[in-house]
DNA sequence: CCCTTTCCGTAACAAGCGTTACCGTAGCAG
DNA sequence: CTGCTACGGTAACGCTTGTTACGGAAAGGG
C-alpha cells in the first residue's frame, strides 16, 4: 500500500484555486495551467484529480452551491422569525463579509459559461431554484394570506433584484457600494415587514 | 481609384455576426473565425476591418449600446408623460418584441468579458451610466419632490431588478417568462403611479 | 480595352489550449 | 533497510487560436 492521498481534499483545493482564476482572470483566463499554478502543482495533478476540465468547472460550480446554501442555511438559523430570516438571507447575498465582489465575478463567469454548457447551466438552475424556494417559504412566512401568485411574483422580484445588484455591482463596484445595495433591499422588503 | 469598399457597412456586418456567436455559442465559442464564417466571409476580412478582435469586439459592444439608445428614445418618445415612458423603456429592456433572450446573452457574455478587459468595462460602465441618467431623469419628472438620495435609490433599484431579471431568464427561461417580468417591473414601479 | 490599385481569400505562423503518455519518486509493507 | 506501487511532475501531442504575409481577382480611370 504505497503513498496514498486525499482525492476530495485536492478536489477542493482545486475548484478553490478555479475560484481564484476566474475572479480575476475572467473566463478566458480560465485555463488548466492557471488554475494548477495558482493551486500550487502541475496540470499533472488537475487530471489525475478530474478527468476533464469540464468536471473541474462542475465541481467548482457545485461547491460554489453547496457553501452559499451553508451561509444561507447559518443565516436563517441566527435570525428571529421570518422577517428577520428574509433580512439576513437576502441582506449576506448582497452584502458579503468577505470577497464579495469576488464571489460575484465568479457567479457572473459560471453564468456566462452555463450560457453554452448545457451541463453548467442545469447546475445553475438548480442553484437557483433552491434559493427561490428558500426565499419564497420565507416570504409565505412572513405573508400567510397570500395566494400562490403574489408569492411567486414578489419571491422572483427579490431574488432579481439581489442577482442584479450583484451582478451590476461586480463590473461596476463603485455605483453600487454595499449601504445602496442594502438600503434597495430594505426598501423592497418594506411592503413585507412585520408592521404593515 | 480601383475597387473601393464600405467599411462602415463591413463593420456593422461584422459586429452583427458578432453578437449571433455570442448569442449562440457564448464567450468561449466567440472566435474569430466563428464570426467570419457566420458573416459569410473569411477571416482575412475580418482583419482588414478590424486591426485586432478587441477592436472588433468594442465596435459590437459599442453598436449595441447604440441600439438600445435608440430603442429607448423610441419607446421614450411615443409614451405620454414621464410615468408612461418610465413604463415604456423599462418595459422594452424586459419584454423586447424579437430575440429578446439572445439580447441578453449577449449582454452577459460582454459583462463577462469585461470582467476581464479593462477597456470593455469602461463600455459597459458608461452604457449603464448612460441607462441609470435616463431613468433618474424620468423618476424625477414622476416625483419631483424627491430628494436625491431617494431618487438614486429608486433608480438603481429598478435598474438592478430589470437587469437581473434579464440575467436570469437568460439562463433560464422557464422559470422567468416575460409575463413575470413586466408583472414584477408594474410591481416595482406602483409607487410612481401617476394616482398615489 | 487595358492597366493600375485596392481589396480580400488562402495559407502559413507562433503561441497557447486541453489532453495524454511516460517515468522518476516518494512513501508504506515486510 | 529494501522493494513495490500509486502518485504526480515533465514533456510531448494534436488542435485551435489570433495574427500576418502574400498573391490572385475585381473594379474604376484613361
Amino acid at each position: 500500500m504505497p503513498k496514498q492521498r486525499d482525492v476530495q481534499a485536492q478536489r477542493e483545493l482545486l475548484s478553490n484555486a478555479t475560484w481564484q482564476v476566474l475572479a480575476e482572470d475572467g473566463l478566458p483566463g480560465l485555463t488548466l495551467r492557471a488554475v494548477a499554478e495558482r493551486a500550487g502543482c502541475t496540470t499533472g495533478l488537475v487530471m489525475h484529480a478530474f478527468p476533464t476540465k469540464k468536471a473541474l468547472l462542475l465541481h467548482a460550480r457545485d461547491l460554489l452551491y453547496e457553501r452559499t446554501a451553508v451561509r444561507a442555511d447559518a443565516a436563517e438559523a441566527a435570525s428571529a422569525g421570518a422577517f428577520g430570516a428574509l433580512e439576513a438571507v437576502l441582506g449576506q447575498a448582497v452584502d458579503l463579509p468577505h470577497g464579495h465582489h469576488e464571489e460575484s465575478r465568479v457567479w457572473v463567469g459560471f453564468l456566462a459559461a452555463a450560457l453554452a454548457d448545457d451541463a453548467l447551466a442545469e447546475r445553475h438552475r438548480a442553484a437557483n431554484h433552491s434559493f427561490l424556494a428558500r426565499i419564497r417559504r420565507l416570504v409565505a412566512a412572513c405573508r400567510p394570506e397570500w395566494p400562490d401568485e403574489r408569492l411567486e411574483l414578489t419571491t422572483k422580484s427579490l431574488v432579481g433584484l439581489v442577482e442584479g445588484l450583484n451582478v451590476l455591482a461586480a463590473a461596476d463596484p463603485a455605483a453600487y457600494p454595499a449601504r445602496l445595495q442594502l438600503d434597495a433591499l430594505a426598501q423592497a422588503l418594506a411592503e413585507l415587514g412585520p408592521v404593515s
